[in-house]
DNA sequence: CGGAATCCATAGGGATACTG
DNA sequence: CAGTATCCCTATGGATTCCG
């Protein structure tokens, strides 16, 4: 069991990995890419109302942190393809403790 | 905050567990608590740079949600604890969760 | 198809001052 | 001590359009 300290200011492993779980979606995106790599439009259609825009940031985000990696095949139409990285099925581990978690939320509405 | 709603339907525990530990601070003050009860000066002070009214809007969402108890002592001069209830303590898995994938993050800077 | 560019509204959130 | 109130700014992010 890691040990957490009450006050790690600079370096904190918790805030670190808030950053990069920052946003609405980033947690969504990477919960599709759970179930195997996925195009740009399979994303699209997955997180219903998500903008292009932010698709394609948090994607880039991701991939900066290095989360996801991205295939290009330079076909007619393109294809992009994304994969979850090493980190990011150890990232796997949050999304599944969030689900534990929110599954035992009282669901509002 | 707007709804959030993915390819597992409208009650996906992902977003909904994503809601609660929105924004960077939550899970900065849960982390805190984890090591027990602390007073609002106590995380204001562990908290670096946090606004009052940042830590008093998050304390507020926290305690909707359910995660944190408020108990006030009416004394003088005045005292408040917040502590984390049953369910704030099922949260703390995502914290270990976070903290050890974030552990693994390399560090920025 | 997979984005990038542009425009624009909203609210998130910081700084400061004040109060019970 | 434990917050509120106020001001104000910027970054977030949605809608739309266009391009390789």
């Amino acid at each position: 069991m890691m040990k957490i300290d009450g006050n790690c200011d600079s370096g904190c492993p918790v805030a670190a990995a808030a950053t990069v779980f920052d946003g609405k979606w980033t947690s969504l995106i990477l919960r599709d890419l759970m179930s195997g790599t996925k195009r740009y439009s399979e994303l699209q259609r997955s997180l219903t109302g998500i903008s292009p825009r932010m698709l394609a940031a948090r994607l880039t985000m991701l991939e900066e942190k290095g989360l996801i990696s991205k295939t290009i095949y330079p076909t007619v139409p393109p294809k992009t393809e994304y994969t979850l990285t090493e980190s990011g099925q150890r990232a796997e581990a949050v999304i599944m403790a969030l689900a534990a978690f929110g599954a035992t939320l009282a669901r509002p509405g």
